[in-house]
DNA sequence: TATTAAGTTGACCATTTCAGTCAACAATTT
DNA sequence: AAATTGTTGACTGAAATGGTCAACTTAATA
């Protein structure tokens, strides 16, 4: 039941662009430098978002990518359906006719229900929720770092 | 986002062993012909079954498996662990230390809540429930065909 | 217009995981 | 003893995963 790399790193791109909104076209690499994982890799991950008109680009010099909602807009499900498709536990959720079993397989009905409790979670949340955690989280980070050194335990 | 074949069969074994649990030692080549996978292969799947203690085995002419537990106290969360391991979508749900960014990763809380999630709809369910869903689902079969059949319109 | 700086696309590749088979073996009954 | 049944581990082919690389297109700028 693991999630791909794919939908791993595509969120943090998607959350990274979302906090950099206001500064314009935000560049691949330095993307995939703050990420930490390989340009070429994140070329490909981008794509879908590209071609579902979730994220903007332009080529060139001065160029970048750029995400085209407001975050608030993007719910997750949205998102990792973009980028891994259906996370649906098995395939015969949203093709029964996989199976001949389906129609009686009572096994079916509770990975059906089950991609619906994921689909809900997921839908139930959007970037900006992602964003609104990671300002939070950086200012405590940073509020505690700031009473470490008013208790004279300064930072090489 | 997909279960193994592990999950899926696994599951499927345990409601076959429920809805026979007062039938005495049930036959692995049964299961396997009833549930259409191989002989080989459901030998590997319900092992861990059987080191759990959640399945009784013996060998021998008469030998055959058996469901330890009443239905009703086997979580399907326990069964999958069982089958599946750990469904978390990411690795550094159960290892934070995998990943040095998980401290400051929003994006692992995510997965972390996600996995809440899944465990939450699954400690719900029991292999009961599996077995009343499915005893519902045959009757309502039988109803409409008594039904088809009073019509007039006989199966060959 | 030539150059440079981007993003785009498709081919390719190594590794791992998955799904499954097979053979040898152990235990139990008849 | 012979037959039946579960147990275990080695092995395998196919597919998915997680990438890299090179060629290409587009846009800005000197």
């Amino acid at each position: 039941m693991r999630l791909s790399t794919r939908g791993r790193y595509g969120l943090r791109t998607l959350l990274d662009l979302a906090l950099r909104q206001d500064e314009g076209p935000v560049l691949l690499k330095d993307i995939a430098r703050r990420q930490e994982f390989s340009l070429p890799y994140l070329e490909h991950l981008i794509a879908p978002l590209i071609a579902a008109g979730l994220v903007g680009s332009t080529r060139g010099a001065r160029g970048g990518v750029l995400l085209l909602k407001p975050p608030a807009e993007v719910k997750l499900a949205e998102a990792v359906q973009l980028l891994e498709g259906s996370i649906a536990p098995v395939d015969c959720v949203n093709n029964p006719a996989l199976c001949h079993r389906s129609a009686f397989c009572v096994t079916r009905d509770i990975w059906v229900e089950m991609n619906e409790a994921m689909n809900r979670f997921l839908g139930s949340m959007t970037l900006q929720d992602l964003v609104d955690r990671q300002k939070r989280k950086s200012q405590s980070t940073e509020t505690r770092e700031r009473g470490i050194l008013s208790k004279g335990l300064r930072r090489r």
